[in-house]
DNA sequence: TTGTATGCGTTATCAT
DNA sequence: ATGATAACGCATACAA
């Protein structure tokens, strides 16, 4: 491999100088400087980044360490959103996942550290609670879309589900629906309790009661091996007499059967049952027709995010506290309409 | 940070039979090996991986450049395998992605060049054919899920479309279906030529003619703001007097709609239209009612053997010839069912 | 403006 | 079986 002596030696200078132009130090002539650079061309020199760490003992590297169930693959935007920011400010990104097992972490935890990594992005494909096993390294590490149990020990970034549930819910009941169904996401997601207290919160603050809600659960059971039991639900809710007028989802994927369900009951959406959904899993809003009306979760932006966060933390800040939310945006498309009786309020927020 | 030379002197030894004792190298006392490891945890050493390579200068570290369209999530179970391979064969992975520019690309693999990466994985999330941009640089490399124009310059692995096509085509033809419909998938994916091939050929090997079959375009346009014409089409081929009894799908995610179209005019699936998949695009194949049939895209299996050809490129074998295509195997649901007139050849393949 | 010497943490070589 | 020392490619301090 070709070195920083070998241009040395094929410009005719010390290695001092091809180091000065390569760092694009002052203090070079333009004319040596110009050799230089016509000795790196020509011999193909690229600089060895190992070599450079073992010096300055800054790596420039972010690690990035997932779970990775493999059932929820749309949050990769988080690694998207992660590689931009790095890609954009000269960071390289060490990735491996840990497949659930804890063994495994701590050997990842223990390979970051080997590779003097400057900062770790603990991302979860689910929003979860999750306390990283990071034996007995320490890194500066900031937490994406989960946070520790035993709080704000490591500073996390997550969506906010309360917010992106409760606009969802708004936007319903401002089209007039007082009969509101709700399909709930599997219990053991984080984002489940949230998005279930955010619509009964604000149907109730609508004047709603309980009595003019329907919830459902929709899944259970552990992820990747859940019950299923959206269809069944929807269908029973869809078939009563004073069915509600809208259906809240718990998620994009699970309105698939809703609509299926509303359908084979001869239902037409959003004429007749008006649905969204949650998360904006674009391979599911936009093939549902009508496209599905939902509230994105903000991955991409996450991953950017916490990026950005990570580097200031390294960079000695400590502005911030522990734990950050970003909202999720609604995106209106045409799965819901205005519900039988118009609007009894303004029409909009 | 605490270095071998630390451990060597807390374990009263050299340096080199620390390093001994790090590399499981023979020669070295029971005892004296307990003595450095307990040395090295007290310490907590970790080897400085950098430090390694600029000696042995082998990173033992591959680099995955992807293209990311945002579109194609499920194609991520590639990484997952490359991962899975890598974690369990000690290599470490380092990920960038181009976002579709030429300059990035060249750029990425100049960082790759920098970190000395033994070799590279290249990985785009739909099948197509590419040329790699590497500007100058050589380093081992394994294309996944695409392939050169220029062919068989660089080793490919593929999925192999056309089988999986042409099982679920035979799949329809062996219980009993005679008219058969087809949506195409985008033209532009190199899955889709190969599909629709298969769909042809096999169906007219069972002696169906051309008038028998039904074929739309389900979409074209650019990937990720494509035009989608999936549910009119469905709607207009469901609607013929003589519609078909089954229809193939281009992928999963058409098959929504060819789902919504097919109970908008209220038919049941299976008993009156058959439908089938492609992809095993598990959010989608699941939470339809009836689950999908489809053909499962190898991806998880193409990350993995991809990783493990390069490790054996890299380790000098020359074995293999210019491209491998892996096979899909098909998932076999409810969402297909024995046509009008029982099957009038033997019924399982 | 340029060069020399030294050190970083590791492995390789050659002794012992 | 173990150790002393050089060497890897680069940056840093300091000298010229």
């Amino acid at each position: 491999m070709v070195s920083i002596v070998s241009v040395a030696k094929a410009a005719g200078v010390s290695n001092k100088t091809v180091s000065r132009v390569i760092n694009g130090e002052p203090y070079v002539t333009e004319e040596t400087r110009e050799r230089v650079e016509k000795a790196i061309r020509d011999l193909g020199y690229v600089p060895n980044m190992a070599a450079r760490l073992i010096r300055s003992n800054r790596s420039n590297t972010f690690g990035i360490i997932t779970d990775y169930v493999s059932t929820t693959p749309y949050s990769v935007d988080i690694v998207r959103g992660i590689q931009d920011w790095a890609n954009a400010n000269g960071k390289t990104i060490l990735i491996a996942n840990t497949g659930g097992s804890s063994e495994r972490e701590v050997e990842i935890w223990k390979m970051f550290q080997s590779h003097r990594i400057d900062g770790v992005l603990y991302v979860t494909m689910y929003r979860r609670i999750v306390d990283p096993e990071t034996g007995d390294v320490s890194i500066p590490t900031v937490m994406i879309n989960c946070r520790q149990q035993t709080r704000e020990l490591l500073p996390s970034i997550e969506p906010d589900d309360y917010q992106g549930a409760r606009d969802l819910t708004r936007y319903l009941l401002e089209r007039g629906h007082r009969r509101i169904g709700y399909i709930r996401l599997n219990p053991i997601l984080l984002g489940a309790e949230l998005r279930l207290d955010a619509f009964r919160r604000t149907t109730s603050e609508f004047g709603l009661t309980e009595s003019d809600l329907s919830i459902s659960l929709g899944m259970d059971g552990p992820v990747g091996a859940e019950n299923n039991y959206v269809f069944a639900a929807a269908t029973e809710m869809l078939k009563q007499d004073d069915r509600p007028t809208a259906i809240m989802s718990g998620n994009d994927e699970m309105a698939i059967q809703i609509y299926i369900a509303a359908m084979a009951l001869g239902l037409r959406i959003p004429q007749d049952v008006s649905i969204v959904g949650f998360d904006d899993f674009r391979t599911v809003t936009m093939a549902l027709k009508p496209e599905l009306t939902t509230a994105a979760l903000p991955y991409y932006d996450l991953g950017r995010d916490g990026a950005k966060w990570l580097n200031d933390l390294i960079g000695g800040e400590k502005i911030y506290p522990g734990s950050r939310v970003i909202s999720c945006k609604l995106v209106e498309r045409s799965s819901a309409a205005f519900g039988p009786r118009q609007a009894s309020r303004s029409s909009t927020a």
